[in-house]
DNA sequence: TTGATTGCCGAACACTGTTCGGATTCTAGA
DNA sequence: TCTAGAATCCGAACAGTGTTCGGCAATCAA
């Protein structure tokens, strides 16, 4: 898509792109409280007024950059091997998950805590932070995808009336509840979390073998 | 406790608590983000700087709503019948963790994302949030002793080298889990609580049932 | 009746997101 | 090449935020 663009347009994105970057940038070191559209002007050297020209608000920015956070994300995940046995695979998709939690913390607070609150209403129209979630070449798909093939195989088995997609919720909840509760809660107890996530991902694969 | 105060001491605590359950109210019905001191003070007739005699900063404020949010939380859990079965036991106080959730959205994703993050660092000195959390008379407590006799009857199994407060943990992370995922997505997809609730329960139970 | 403390407020400060008008600079058409 | 118009960008301002400070009353202790 690249190819097609005119250096103005060129020009556009790389600015806009600038922008995303160094938002992200700054969540990831002073969090995003620490965010502010003078913050980040002034990194770039531009005026506060002149990033208005890129986007339309400061809430348009904090969702153009979680919405690049679900593609790496995706990225993440995408790289667990798909030829490993059905529950080593679904148990190392959740460790991309959680690493990416772990390695990002405020970053992946704002994707899934405050961002799917406030910037519900003025999403771009057809590209919610939901559907994005869902939608195709998203992390969700591959769990879903996952879950469907170790139902095939006879290595996950189903509950009454559950779809293969109700049964890749539950294990989203599964690894969206431990890194949720660890970056809230028990890290500041010094609980470290592989030991917790081990044995919440134990005791999930536990419930849904035969 | 009440009893042994003076005059001017029942006058401050009535003002606190007005602050309080004032900003409470805005904070479930305009959300966090239209909670602001002057709102507060309108509210009760006070004037921005006099809430300052009371609290020192809006975020004592809103770490005090929280603290109290974690007490009510403990009654709601509280109130399931401990006389119920094991498992029966355990899966309703899920079902109170869950209708709490339901029923203050706004307040429950404060309490447990951004309330636990920016307050941490200056909460009155051994009242942390998390200290709130482990401590005596709070809602995690009600879990531990739920799983602890569900052990002690041989009706829950532990994993290798588990103790009961992580067997707890486990669970804690199952229903916060579902409810941090329903809240912050689920919910805008039109699934219910209910149903992916149930499913996630009964899993567990599954996988921490001999 | 003093003197001091408490309770409360008006005004101000530094910050925030955002808008608007006016400068530049770039670009496309005759 | 010249020019009209669009694309960029900025300074200044506005309304809102949390917070501080000086001072004015009312209350309380001696």
């Amino acid at each position: 898509m690249a190819l097609t663009m005119t250096p103005k347009e060129r020009r556009q994105a790389k600015t806009r792109q600038a922008i995303l970057d160094t938002a992200r940038k700054i969540i990831n070191s002073k969090g995003i409280d620490g965010l502010s559209i003078r913050s980040i002007a002034k990194a770039i050297d531009y005026s506060p007024a002149g990033l208005y020209e890129y986007f339309a608000s400061k809430e348009e920015i904090v969702w153009a950059v979680c919405s690049q956070g679900q593609n790496r994300l995706y990225e993440a995940m995408a790289q667990v091997d798909p030829a490993l046995p059905d529950v080593e695979y679904v148990i190392e998709l959740g460790s991309a998950y959680l690493n990416f939690a772990a390695e990002y913390p405020d970053f992946f607070l704002l994707m899934f805590t405050t961002a799917p609150q406030s910037m519900r209403n003025q999403a771009p129209p057809g590209k919610e932070i939901d559907k994005e979630m869902m939608g195709q070449d998203s992390a969700f798909t591959i769990l879903v995808e996952a879950m469907g093939r170790g139902v095939e195989n006879g290595t996950f088995v189903l509950l009454q009336n559950q779809t293969v997609m109700e049964l890749a919720i539950n294990a989203w909840i599964q690894v969206h509840g431990t890194a949720m509760l660890w970056l809230t809660q028990l890290r500041y107890l010094n609980i470290p979390l592989e030991h917790i996530a081990r044995q919440s991902q134990t005791t999930f694969v536990r419930g849904i073998t035969r």
